[in-house]
DNA sequence: AAAAATGATTTACT
DNA sequence: AGTAAATCATTTTT
């Protein structure tokens, strides 16, 4: 804060940021232009030293309102005007509506269709989740229903959500404040309105960028978690003992048309507590094991067969007809 | 650890 | 749409 880090106290023409030297001007009244050249020395002065320096609050009012009382500031301030219309023309060719990035939109498809972005569904227990899938989609089982992976989804999606509003927020909130910065230096220097308008979506762009960061990096995730999951799904844990002894009491009782239909397929669904496109891949399987090799498969086939011959028997009686139509069926 | 079993997926056909 | 066949990736058995 010394005095010695002056370094703009010319007294001829001055040097702006840019380093250009602004130019001297002659407002035309009959003072002297070397004092007039002085005071609107001083007064820039000030300005530099009020953005210089980091002055406490109150220091910096008072600094500020005696530059605003200043005989001399309407005069400044017309000079800086006339300076603008000179420099106004190399800013202003920078209006060109940009079209939304498509990769940009590909992102947001994406969320949207992952269910990251776009409106909540599908939140409370997994039970729900699941009825909304099945009742949403004509694929109950092959749609993800793994409750982890929703977890996992919900919580990328909070994050991402979190972040969103932060951003969002954070970008109101600098934008408020360029905008209040600015209107407050329009009473000093000149400032168009287009001017903060520009300001402002040059603000938005740049806060975009990072919201499209936040939109890659949570895209990344979700194919991350998607693509762990999707193989994850074959993760696969074996059928229970009961409901494989339901599916093979079916398959080898009716193993002259081991095709179950719709309803049948239902039904073990329901009586083994899978899905049916469970039950048709264990038939589809099961059928094509069974006909790769016949001849092991033929104990099993006895087994069964004798199985229900003998659940059978019990039905009717001691003395109840033996189905021999199944045990020949399955010898066949 | 190797082999077999097993549920799921993919491909092609009808 | 439903299936056979091949294949994958895991689980279970040996």
């Amino acid at each position: 804060m010394e005095d010695g880090q002056r370094m703009y106290s010319q007294q001829g023409g001055l040097t702006n940021m840019s380093g250009n030297v602004l130019p001297q001007y002659n407002m035309g009244q009959d003072e002297p232009s070397d004092q007039r050249k002085q005071e609107i020395g001083d007064i820039l002065q000030q300005i530099m030293t009020i953005t210089d320096q980091s002055l406490d609050e109150a220091q910096a009012r008072c600094r500020k309102h005696t530059l605003n009382c200043h005989r001399m500031k309407p005069a400044l301030f017309s000079v800086l005007c006339e300076i603008k219309e000179k420099t106004v023309l190399s800013i202003r060719n920078s209006q060109e509506e940009e079209p939304p990035d498509p990769q940009l939109m590909r992102l947001d498809n994406m969320l949207i269709a992952e269910g990251v972005a776009g409106p909540e569904k599908g939140g409370g227990s997994s039970a729900a989740a699941n009825a909304t899938a099945a009742a949403s989609g004509g694929q109950p089982d092959s749609a993800i229903e793994h409750s982890d992976y929703r977890a996992k989804l919900a919580q990328i999606r909070q994050i991402y959500h979190t972040e969103l509003e932060k951003y969002e927020q954070a970008c109101n909130e600098f934008t408020t404040h360029v905008v209040n910065l600015l209107r407050e230096q329009s009473r000093t220097r000149p400032i168009a309105p287009k001017e903060i308008e520009r300001m402002v979506t040059i603000i938005r762009k740049k806060f975009a960028a990072i919201e499209m960061q936040l939109k890659q990096s949570t895209c990344e995730a979700v194919m991350i978690l998607r693509s762990r999951f999707l193989d994850a799904r074959r993760k696969r844990r074996n059928f229970s003992k009961q409901a494989t002894e339901l599916l093979n009491e079916y398959f080898y009782s009716h193993l002259s048309n081991p095709y179950p239909s719709e309803e049948a397929k239902e039904e073990l669904a329901r009586k083994c507590g899978i899905t049916v496109s469970q039950v048709s891949n264990w038939f589809g399987n099961k059928r094509i094991r069974y006909k790769k090799n016949i001849n092991k498969a033929q104990e099993e086939a006895n087994m069964y067969a004798a199985k229900t011959a003998a659940a059978a028997a019990a039905n009717v009686g001691p003395e109840g007809g033996i189905p021999w139509t199944c045990i020949i069926l399955a010898l066949l």
